[in-house]
DNA sequence: CGAATAGTGTCTTTAAGACAATATGCC
DNA sequence: GGCATATTGTCTTAAAGACACTATTCG
């Protein structure tokens, strides 16, 4: 990292000052700044709702220019303050309710194509989170949020809300054509890649249980990674499966009744999520 | 993403004006801005010395103010017309004199954390850069830049230049007390990423083996292997590694002579690193 | 030919996957 | 007991790893 000003600070340097002396000084200064950018956190939001069996990804639909009614992840201004991963947690602490811990959430990408925001220079750093609860704080009068389900097949998304369906094809990256619904800025590439970051970790990373909140069982889990790739859960064997799992998670004693013989249940071990 | 500006804009997109009216009457606004911050990239910019068989990582030594005397790694200022991706190729050559492309480099991870850089508000973007030769154009007046013989033994990372030593322990990602050399910013911590994130991914996405060039052995390759597990290349099976490597790579026909069988050169399928 | 190095083949061990058998709780 | 669901165990198959053998070139 270089952040050389030129003529001052080499004037400057040059004295035998300590860096304490420098700071005060450099912050003194009014000096000529370059051109920066706004810095954004997109996020991809997640839940899983075990009623329903369902994955959910959170959308807004904008109702302001550029890219009115198209539908975005939701998002905002990183503070001077805060980390992108902070902005990220009270960004979704804002937009749901929701109080998550850096375990839920993992940093993505940055995307910073020039004019990826027709309005000017836009950096955003985006962000997968994985919500324990279908939780929602009422969109404010800007937006209409909505849970969107999930369902993979092969590299075919599809979102769906109500009538809405939204298609995307998250490894060429683009929406299908057939789709009504516009997805806003380059959407489309982030959340395709965070399907795409999902699917590559889960084996050895599976940072996507903790929608399961702090405690689940196998077949959950088997729900779960089934959403992600493509298939009905029954199609992943529960023996073979819970070999593998039993590398990230510790069994917990909690036996809940139900039909059927109970099931153990286990929660993850946080060294793996670190 | 949101970019609510607000009264002016909620005025604005109550109008049905179309997008690109919109957008015309949103650069004429001299709208209140946010505070933003600079963005730079930096980058882990690697090179391998077949002569030497030693792989190798760029530090710059900084001559100003704050970590004066320090290393540190190179990077620059993001320009509004460039992506941070282009910005990491842009520098690596000003750097370097080496020409790159986006298969020779790799987003590793944007750093956020608030007075990481005591001058104020930097987020950087760090790149991964895998150089196919040493190059070297002569460092500006402002620093002193080595290329570091990198070795790995465990967590811990030793990288020397003459008679230079600094020592990091990628897992706790901090520097070891012992050496009198300091490292910037919040550097080790970068490097300490590039290091786990180049062996975690070695052996599904090999991208650091474009540090051998167009093409290479698999002795060679084992080389580079070895390096970042921190071992003789030889404890490397070659016939086993073979089996693992073929899936990325394909046979090139070109045999240059030497002592013993010649071997046969590979080349890394471009689709394996997108 | 012998040393050096690369390539190929085989055997063993381990992990992955398919499938069957057993266990538990509710009705 | 019968059904539903979970757990456990076994057998088969495929991958990973250790190791031995063959091939090619140079001096």
């Amino acid at each position: 990292m270089q952040f050389e000003n030129a003529q001052a600070e080499k004037k400057y340097y040059e004295t035998e000052a300590s860096e304490a002396d420098f700071i005060k000084w450099y912050k003194s200064q009014d000096l000529p700044k370059y051109e920066t950018p706004s810095v954004t956190i997109d996020n991809v939001m997640f839940s899983y709702n075990r009623e329903e069996d369902q994955m959910k990804m959170l959308l807004i639909k904008r109702k302001a220019h550029p890219f009115k009614d198209s539908w975005a992840l939701p998002g905002g201004f990183v503070n001077p303050s805060e980390s992108t991963g902070e902005s990220c947690l009270r960004e979704t602490k804002e937009e749901t309710g929701v109080e998550l811990t850096e375990l839920n959430i993992e940093q993505l990408y940055t995307f910073s194509t020039p004019n990826r925001d027709p309005r000017g220079w836009v950096i955003t750093t985006s962000y997968l989170a994985f919500l324990n609860q279908e939780a929602l704080t009422a969109g404010d009068d800007a937006s209409d949020v909505k849970w969107f389900n999930i369902q993979l097949k092969g590299d075919q998304l599809c979102l769906s809300a109500d009538d809405i369906e939204i298609q995307v094809d998250i490894k060429k990256e683009e929406m299908l054509d057939e789709s009504p619904e516009r997805l806003a800025f380059d959407h489309v590439k982030i959340i395709s890649t965070a399907f795409n970051r999902i699917i590559g970790k889960m084996y050895y990373q599976p940072r996507v249980l903790t929608v399961l909140g702090e405690s689940f069982t196998i077949t959950e889990a088997r729900k779960v990674f089934s959403k992600f790739l493509g298939v009905d859960y029954r199609t992943i064997d529960h023996s073979n499966f819970k070999k593998d799992l039993l590398k990230f998670v510790k069994e917990v004693d909690e036996r809940p009744t139900g039909v059927g013989r109970p099931s153990k249940f286990y929660a993850l071990n946080i060294p793996y999520l670190k």
